[in-house]
DNA sequence: GTCTATAAAGGGATAGAC
DNA sequence: GTCTATCCCTTTATAGAC
């Protein structure tokens, strides 16, 4: 019986990409990769010369296949405060919708560090634009900050709340709520916004 | 000849350490870590039943070995503000200090995900003293705000800038200078503090 | 407490049939 | 394009000498 089902370098990418994103690099072997797409090892070889391959194209697509499209925020005809408001919105919908997305950036960061093209690649494909759109706002919200720092700060105050949200529930104040997209947003939101000094808490 | 400098548990947990912050648990071998040590790997055995234990307890040794201190600021007669920039100086310096403590959260956080043993020992170990600190002062800072969502906030909005340090230089807008601990807190303290209204930027 | 030697399993990768 | 079979190396872990 011949294999009903020939399997394109898209198919298997789609299916190593959650387990990369998972464990990690050294942390999944290539028949472990054949399995979860159901066929043998050594057909992946047919695809990808080697797995350091496989493993780069994978993250590419899982890069490459989602975009954070903010620009058209930009040029929208609101205030500055509502934009923001969107940014915020749509980054957290962006990492509620693909968490191995986030999780691949995550670990990037860590493993990429030392391999500049693999930190390249993710600065090139997932953060460029992306990056910019946030400076731009930057500007618009702040022009006495620096936009660089500002915009890690909006996007890394986002992503830090889901980073941890495995933890969450063991630390002290841990509310189930915590994880809803909508109080991690409207928080950020607010923090960004008002700082610390809302209802005359500082003097 | 006999062997001259016998090493104890903590000897061999300390060299562990930097290795499986850099790689994770499957990026490193037994034989590598007896090669840090200048040890065969068999020996390995003699204090370790196995890789898993060797790891955890390297884990262990890395989060009991540093320590937030935060806690006398907490307690300091100098106006909140101050007390928040006492913080965010200390834990900027902390991320400086030792890259390979906050390596490990980052990757434990990764890779704890799904094993609660792990998870918990990270928040027991690291995060509970900590974290409870944090939330005292972010009462203080601000009572109209969730505390659990704002401690983290504040941790994360520091840790993301010491996490994405590698790709800092890939991405649009990055100086040199981003790098810089005093850049960076001065950057939080205000952020926190006005938020983005400062200079009458917001109507 | 450390070593050499080795077992047993799993890893990446290739050859060749279909 | 996928399979079976296999090579060769590395890995974890153990046994036993010193």
């Amino acid at each position: 019986m011949r294999p009903e089902h020939p399997k394109t370098k898209t198919d298997i990418l789609e299916k190593a990409i959650p387990l990369f994103a998972k464990s990690g690099f050294s942390g999944v072997s290539m028949r472990q990769i054949a399995k979860a797409i159901g066929m043998n090892a050594a057909s992946l070889y047919h695809h990808f010369p080697d797995k350091q391959t496989l493993y780069v194209q994978a993250v590419q697509q899982a890069f490459a296949s989602r975009e954070f499209v903010l620009s058209e925020v930009l040029s929208m005809k609101i205030p500055v405060q509502e934009k923001l408001r969107l940014f915020v919105k749509r980054i957290c919908d962006f990492m509620i919708d693909d968490p191995d997305f986030s999780r691949l950036i995550h670990r990037e960061m860590l493993d990429g560090d030392g391999d500049e093209t693999r930190l390249q690649l993710l600065a090139d494909q997932v953060f460029h634009n992306f990056f910019s759109t946030v400076i731009s706002l930057a500007n618009e919200l702040a022009s006495d900050k620096d936009p660089h720092l500002l915009a890690m700060s909006i996007f890394g105050l986002i992503a830090y709340h889901y980073q941890t949200t495995p933890i969450r529930l063991f630390l002290p104040g841990a509310k189930p709520e915590h994880n809803d997209s909508e109080i991690i947003s409207n928080h950020v939101i607010s923090l960004l916004l008002q700082g610390l000094e809302s209802k005359g808490n500082l003097k």
